[in-house]
DNA sequence: TTACAAAATGGACGATCGTCCATTTAAATT
DNA sequence: AATTTAAATGGACGATCGTCCATTTTGTAA
């Protein structure tokens, strides 16, 4: 073995799979344009293959089936979702206050790289459709979870620090009020693409978190710690 | 009263119309259902006539095809988010204070009359093909506002006696913020219907509001005004 | 180069889609 | 009771759906 003595035997099979891989992909990248541009209803196996320039057969080959192909093309979404909203959150420093991190989150969520047409579609055409599909119900599920635990932790900080007598539920429902804030912008960037202002749903959400939390933020954000 | 003389003229061509209205409407409803139970991708003719009980010529008959049956589904539904809506909102007596009017579009939005499993799912069905359907796309687009109006109004009652230097402003981004409140509640109701909790989501949404406005509101909802 | 196997192709297939109309049913009128 | 006419029926129709496999293509090994 010469030159492949280094080589794992995987990758003296490599260019098989790379352009396995790579249509893979195209056909799951192809259904995501389809559910965006035509709706889920109107993504036909034949409007996938078409946009992808490729056969019809290669649905079942890979995914067998429109059925794990629309699975596959979820669960793709989703982890878009959280490589691009981690990325932008791995910008907070890890000294940063409680109210930084929120205030990061808030706004990842909705800028420019996670919230946009394509994704705010993709993402209400698969809820609508989540009824009994336990793929497509994760994929709202767990967008809550992982956004849930993050927040929680940081207003569990300012609320144990600050002498509220029930720290926990006022962070929960901090918690809890600014995800729903964040549904609330995303269903409004949906339905008004063109009027929606992402300063001005930032201004809100933090106008309120500002009122509630006085000493940590005011209508532009985060602010200094006073002790 | 069997069939008496003293029906109008109209009555005797009456009982026609009559049945055909009642088909109308069976059609209307039994397409609301299958959008309901098994999603607007899944719902075709087949299980809307084989649900109503009818024939497949009906569509046709009364809406020219699928395509009308489902715009006059989404108007009738809509229709009757505003009839039970505002039947609960009519309960407020009108010299009420801006805030229970503002509590009264809370609480009626996360009843049971309004948010249940039925209508969260054609919502949100409906939202998820809204794209490039007009019919479809106004029935996201009203409730937002008439229900703005409600609640704009409402708060710039309360901005306009404080001293706040941008009464408008206040009262615009609260009318945003409450909307976006409860668009995130009926998500998380959509998601998790069993664990939720319509208190809970009330408690919340009033935390908020009263952190933003503490003479106007507590945890429960509306306060007493002072002055 | 030849032989082998994995991958990709594209058409055939039955099922189901939505539309539409010839026919039947029954209410209203004479 | 006979006639008229609006409403309802249900099957035929072509189009399109998703599946699947016989065949071809192409990367890899002998």
């Amino acid at each position: 073995m010469p030159d492949s003595a280094d080589n794992e035997t995987e990758e003296s099979h490599g260019r098989r799979a790379q352009l396995r891989e790579r249509n893979r992909l195209a056909l799951i990248e192809a259904t995501l344009d389809c559910v965006a541009e035509i709706g889920f209803a109107r993504t036909s196996v034949s409007t996938i293959i078409d946009r992808a320039g490729l056969s019809r057969g290669m649905i079942h080959l890979h995914f067998n089936g429109k059925d794990g192909l629309m699975d596959a093309a979820v669960q793709h979404a989703s982890d878009l979702y959280y490589q691009n909203l981690y990325m932008l959150l791995e910008k907070v420093r890890p000294s940063a206050w409680p109210q930084e991190r929120i205030e990061a989150v808030i706004r990842s969520d909705l800028s420019e790289t996670i919230l946009n047409q394509n994704n705010v579609r993709i993402w209400y055409a698969f809820r609508g459709e989540a009824r009994e599909r336990q793929s497509i119900r994760s994929f709202s599920d767990t967008r809550d979870d992982r956004l849930r635990g993050l927040l929680f932790q940081a207003f569990l900080t300012i609320t144990r620090a600050s002498d509220a007598h029930d720290p926990t539920q006022i962070a929960r429902d901090a918690t809890h009020g600014t995800l729903a804030f964040l549904e609330g912008m995303w269903a409004d960037y949906l339905i008004h693409p063109d009027a929606f202002d992402r300063n001005e749903a930032c201004r809100i959400i933090f106008r309120f978190l500002s009122a509630l939390f006085p000493q940590h933020f005011d209508l532009r954000g985060a602010i200094a710690d006073t002790h």
